[in-house]
RNA sequence: GUCCCCUUCGUCUAGAGGCCCAGGACACCGCCCUUUCACGGCGGUAACGGGGGUUCGAAUCCCCCAGGGGACGCCA
């Protein structure tokens, strides 16, 4: 019997848009698994996605676990003894380690074009897609006169050609994958950065992670991860891959921003106590045991078990989550609710964004509220409104509507004017008239024909707020009249 | 398509061979409370994917099938 390591688990969340609930998932079992077991809990930010990455993006995710109450002991703005925590900062260590490969024989550089790897995958489409080996047995020979002559590579890691390769996972036991469907994954880019699989290796390893807890995607992956591990000649962590969250559609598809509000920010602006979320997350593969459903987290740990975990992907369903929040209300006493309106609905925040757009078109303070509703409010009405303008038809609106709404997605930034930009883009493509696009969007949004301006609007609602309204639009049976 | 994972009420789950003709919660329906609405109280509908084994006995163990999901990226 080997001597107990101590327990230290990690989030490892990419920088790369709105903190996402799945985040949050993952976060909370952690945590709560570190502190059952008296361990460490680290955050540590993967921003090795040159392209992906968003500055913002860590700093929202960082205000996010704090506002759900899960604070880490080790991470970026803290610091800690395998600082530093923010990934870009230490690929030095990176292309080191993937150079030691390459000098024991466990990597190779490969010159491989993007052009040729996509006729490659190509050819092989039906089956396995997957690299060629085309660069493995390269003569060192060739491969430095080619890296010498500013030749453009990728390191990659020899996997094995023959056999399986398996690993242990806590909770489904002995996992084996077929060599044949694996291919030499790229650990380091051609821009010099370190890919997931290179960059979270090494790193649980320098930071002595004992548990890798992360959702079921990375099942697929994990024999890349302990062939590398091997590679290394280092001690494997313990594997634990959590279900995944799904959509509330017919087949439960993995959670996804398309059908499903999964941005934090979406459901503390929506008004959701942070013990609620947390509470319901806690019940998602979970159970506290008896018949109990509302705990904190506190007990949570109290009543913990790692291998308790129930593998059926959870439908992330809004219904409980509002039950439970609305138990969590009654909870709060008079100087908590008041405090909570007037930090999170009324903020000075909140009405310092809506004040300019209203100031001019409330003749007496008693039309603010009315005129504001849409601010605040969540989901709108819908019913009595005319989304269809004259010589339009449903589906053409629709159209309109869920082209825009996949269009969202390509601002970088969420203010006016970048949004007036896409809509104007978006109205030449589809060859609408300002009248017919302008109202029925502004009615989607604001429920209102008399709102102001609409990108202005939209830049204070949230791109969250917005995204939730066109989703819920395009479901309503105005739209969606039976033929 | 290939590989891997999963499978209890509509949803979240309890259930580790007899305590289960399956329990709780959300949602839904009904009744009560109530000048409205909401809250609250009481009650109800509703599930072990299918087929084979093993066993005196299976939701629980094994096998097959089916269904669903995930992964197949110089994204994470």
């Amino acid at each position: 019997m080997k001597k107990e390591r101590e327990v230290r688990v990690r989030i490892a969340p990419s920088p790369t848009g709105d903190p996402h609930v799945g985040t949050a998932y993952i976060t909370l079992f952690n945590y709560v698994f570190a502190k059952k077991m008296g361990g460490k809990f680290i955050l540590r930010l993967e921003d090795t996605d040159q392209a992906r990455a968003k500055p913002a993006s860590d700093k929202m995710i960082m205000e996010s676990l704090k506002w759900l109450g899960l604070e880490w002991d080790e991470g970026p703005d803290r610091g800690g003894p395998y600082a530093p925590y923010r990934q870009s900062e230490r690929i030095d260590l990176h292309q080191k380690h993937a150079k030691m490969l390459v000098a024991s024989g466990k990597a190779y550089y490969c010159f491989c074009s993007t052009e040729r790897l996509e006729e490659v995958r190509a050819k092989q489409s039906g089956q396995f897609t997957g690299y060629d080996r085309h660069c493995r047995d390269l003569k060192s020979e060739e491969v430095s006169k080619r890296l010498s002559g500013g030749e453009g590579a990728v390191i990659r890691l020899k996997m094995p050609i023959e056999g399986v390769v398996g690993f242990d996972d806590l909770l489904r036991g002995r996992i084996e994958i077929p060599a044949e469907r694996l291919d030499d994954t790229v650990l380091l880019k051609r821009d010099g950065f370190p890919t997931y699989h290179l960059a979270n290796v090494v790193d649980d390893y320098l930071m002595k992670i004992s548990h890798v807890i992360r959702a079921e995607e990375w099942i697929s992956s994990a024999p890349k991860h302990v062939t590398l591990y091997d590679a290394f000649g280092w001690e494997k962590p313990v594997f634990c891959h959590m279900p995944l969250l799904r959509n509330p559609d017919a087949n439960k598809t993995k959670i996804s921003k398309r059908k499903s509000p999964v941005s934090l920010n979406y459901f503390r602006r929506k008004g959701i106590l942070p013990q609620a979320l947390v509470n319901f997350l806690g019940l998602m593969g979970w159970s506290f045991g008896g018949d109990q459903d509302i705990f904190s987290v506190e007990q949570m740990i109290e009543k913990f078990d790692l291998s308790q975990i129930h593998l059926g992907g959870p439908v992330f369903d809004v219904g409980k989550l509002t039950w439970l929040n609305h138990q969590y209300l009654q909870k709060l006493n008079k100087t908590e609710y008041i405090a909570h309106l007037r930090n999170e609905v009324f903020s000075e925040e909140a009405l310092g964004a809506i004040y300019p757009l209203l100031r001019e078109r409330v003749e007496c303070f008693e039309q603010f509220v009315d005129k504001s509703n849409f601010f605040f409010t969540g989901s709108l009405d819908y019913t009595n409104l005319d989304l269809i303008p004259k010589g339009r038809t449903a589906d053409d609106i629709k159209m309109m509507l869920s082209g825009l709404l996949e269009r969202l997605d390509e601002l970088y930034t969420w203010n006016s004017k970048d949004i007036h930009e896409v809509m104007d883009k978006h109205m030449a493509e589809i060859a609408f008239k300002a009248k017919d696009y302008f109202m029925p969007l502004r009615l989607a949004v604001s429920g209102r024909k008399d709102s102001p301006p609409l990108a202005e609007s939209m830049e204070v609602i949230g791109r969250e707020m917005v995204r939730h309204r066109l989703r819920e639009v395009l479901k309503h049976k105005i739209l969606n009249a039976a033929v």
